[in-house]
DNA sequence: CTCGATGCAAAATGTTTGCACGCAG
DNA sequence: CTGCGTGCAAACATTTTGCATCGAG
């Protein structure tokens, strides 16, 4: 709850092959790859990416058992997927390292936050309403310091925000 | 910066409509009907949802034009759409009204708090980060009271969360 | 009367499924 | 060997687009 220490790209890549190991009934190649990508990604891929990324290393998956594999490594515990901003979907490892994931709806950029920054609502939404926010794998959706600077559409409505 | 006035559906309606009478080239019924079922529901609508329920009241209209419509109106900046958690995206009137949606990934319910809750987050995003959330429009993703004391699944790869 | 909006149907996109074969265990 | 996982192709759900017609202004 203190020590976020922080996990290599390899270290998390052969945890999680162990993982696959001890929890499916089979570990394929094309598992194995699969796995590789998103992890070896340190980051977020859509199912978009990960088909073209894994067919391009190996030509003879198909898109489907990309898919079947998506959720089967879901089901498995070893991946996680999300959905930031408005884009599409985003695959992660499950331990991917606890962060926050700021997306810019103008420029269509993201960083990534300390989680300490979000620890309060993180006590306050618990405390008040006994709600455990999933923040290690969530974005918010806003708009970015250089963007903030342009032209930014305000409510035409009239409302008060 | 602190008095929310809560918006009636009725009232919202009609301000929609002016507005939508300012900004849309031409105002037909069947943009009156998606703004109306739109702001009616008082909350959100997938685009399917809207889909289903403008062809009940109007069965002649076709799924292409309320898809363009989506997109005309939300281009007149008079609804937007949102992704809650792992749903499918939601629509909805522009000025809402400002509140936070929690959603839970174990039982699929949400709840809407207020912002309050997070205005705190909101202040560092920005000092810190010099990042301006768009939390009006915004959902996090968790467990909620009820599931949280049912069978959760925890991180299976002994990362520490 | 004009030109934006609509309805229809076909197309494009992204994901899922049935089935027989192949390979991990 | 056994049966889970794979590749292929067809099915699917959802959203987009071309085009002739319609109707709001």
């Amino acid at each position: 709850m203190m020590g976020e220490k922080p996990v290599s790209s390899d270290t998390r890549s052969q945890r999680l092959l162990a993982a696959l190991k001890d929890r499916a009934p089979r570990v394929t190649p094309q598992r194995r790859l699969i796995l590789e990508v998103i992890s070896g990604s340190d980051g977020h891929l859509s199912a978009d990416a990960i088909v073209t990324e894994v067919t391009l290393r190996m030509p003879t998956v198909s898109p489907s058992t990309i898919y079947r594999n998506l959720q089967a490594l879901e089901g498995f515990g070893l991946i996680s997927h999300i959905h930031m901003g408005h884009g599409p979907a985003q695959y992660q490892a499950i331990d991917h390292g606890a962060h926050l994931h700021l997306v810019c709806g103008t420029c269509g950029g993201t960083q990534e936050i300390d989680r300490d920054t979000i620890r309060s609502l993180e006590a306050s939404l618990l405390d008040v309403h006994g709600f455990k926010p999933n923040l290690e794998h969530f974005a918010i959706y806003g708009t970015c310091k250089g963007c903030a600077s342009g032209p930014v559409r305000s409510n035409p409505l009239g409302g008060e925000s």
